[in-house]
DNA sequence: TTAAAAGTTCCACTCAGTGGAACCGAATAA
DNA sequence: TTATTCGGTTCCACTGAGTGGAACTTTTAA
């Protein structure tokens, strides 16, 4: 995730406090307000009278032991209020869930936000099988996964064109290696309506869009931990995964006209 | 969930940006500006400012089919990353699911916001059995329920004045007929260490506060749907629920060292 | 077509928010 | 013990960021 562009004539402080909030991620759980001032570059009473509000407003919550701030639980009523009320989400989650079990693998179903992805919904298997777990709100790099690069390949011109140079400048490092393999994977989904990607070691990942006009692009997909070859995956997952797909699409928009 | 307080020298735009997406609840996931103009009380070009700001950084998303906002994933994402911070969470989790699986019994741990509780963890059945699911983000008012009494339970002083203040401000309307219930309560968790509150109809449930220093209060409870008395299920659920406190406080501490 | 409602843009005013510097207090070193 | 550092808060004079009423535009309803 890198930081907000932070245009236009946007409202200073409400973009700072949200800055504080975004700071947080899953492994920096607490952080003082010399911490924040160092990450936002913000002059240190600043930080001090914005964490000050924050805290007030239930956002965050002061740990006297560490002598740091913490998320505190009106994020998690804010999440649950998102949930409740993503239409997609609802109409899917029972589908997918039942692919998962079916298949004994990953699925899930993701939203794009600045170079991110974020699941609002994941289903996971445990390596030692049957063990689940539902969760939500994990980010990955959209240039790297095939989640990322599902969503990338649904974008046209300017938009594609804007994306890919965020894409650019947070992988600056290594654009000569990312950016073809992004290609490619957008060829393979114009071409087969799927991508797949090998983000992590043993992990093999298979993504598909889903386009509802009005809203947002979704994508879903399904991951396995594995030894087999990609080739092997792919011939395994592919039917499902379509299949999954039009199951959804299907019962979002019968769910539309009632 | 009652206004914020709004006092002192609080950023006023940081708590205004911040009071919109707390307009946002379960069942109430579109919002158009003038609507947010009613609920805040704002001009309407303050509103409109303000979410456009909330939209560039991520928090909000413009659904262009009916014309309003809706949260964006990204606070998912801060949900993940409030819950993963969690110390408490995270060594209770694993021994709530054990006691509910167990007991056929709901079980759920939470912490104060204002004048609600906000489960961090909620562990449900339905009246059919068996099915599970997990929750967290919920809110329910401090003053009718268990959980919240047994939260009461725990100020003294000026903080539970203050706290008392608060809910009678919300209840006002039945203050007369919840405040009893409320000081009932409190004595019950001070004389035997939980309380039992039956709020809506044919569910009974048991809560018992958790304290750690130097922590925010904690509160565990166990709730059933059940035709049985309060008596009876106060005679099943006490040892299991006061057995549960133990063993959760016991990870933590253990935890703590290490 | 007109009327009403929702949303955005404009702009002059001013006070809310800023940030540097001073101050406090706790922890660590000497 | 006293000095030193570090994190945090408070103070305060300055000013431009943010405000909100009014005008304008767009959409929806009638």
């Amino acid at each position: 995730m890198t930081a907000a562009p932070s245009q236009a004539n946007d409202n200073r402080s409400l973009v700072r406090g949200l800055e504080i909030l975004r700071a947080f991620k899953p492994g920096i759980d607490v952080l003082g307000n010399s911490e924040l001032a160092e990450r936002t570059g913000l002059p240190r009473s600043t930080i001090s009278r914005l964490t000050g509000t924050l805290v007030r407003a239930g956002f965050l919550q002061h740990d006297t032991r560490v002598g740091g701030y913490r998320l505190h639980a009106t994020v998690l009523a804010l999440a649950q209020a998102m949930r409740s009320g993503s239409y997609i989400l609802n109409h899917a989650h029972d589908e997918l869930e039942r692919a998962a079990r079916k298949l004994n693998v990953n699925v899930g179903l993701a939203i794009a936000d600045h170079d991110d992805m974020i699941y609002l919904d994941a289903l996971r298997f445990g390596p030692n099988a049957s063990l689940r777990k539902v969760v939500s709100g994990q980010r990955v790099p959209i240039a790297l996964t095939s989640l990322g690069r599902a969503y990338v390949s649904t974008q046209k011109d300017q938009a594609l064109r804007a994306l890919m140079d965020q894409l650019k400048a947070r992988h600056s490092r290594d654009w000569h290696r990312v950016r073809p393999e992004i290609e490619h994977s957008i060829a393979e989904v114009q071409e087969s309506g799927f991508c797949i990607v090998s983000w992590q070691p043993r992990v093999v990942a298979i993504a598909t869009p889903l386009i509802f006009e009005h809203d947002p692009v979704h994508v879903l997909n399904m991951s396995l931990y594995t030894d087999q070859e990609i080739g092997t995956v792919k011939k395994n997952l592919t039917k499902p995964l379509m299949a999954l797909r039009q199951t959804v699409m299907d019962a979002v928009s019968a769910a539309r006209l009632a």
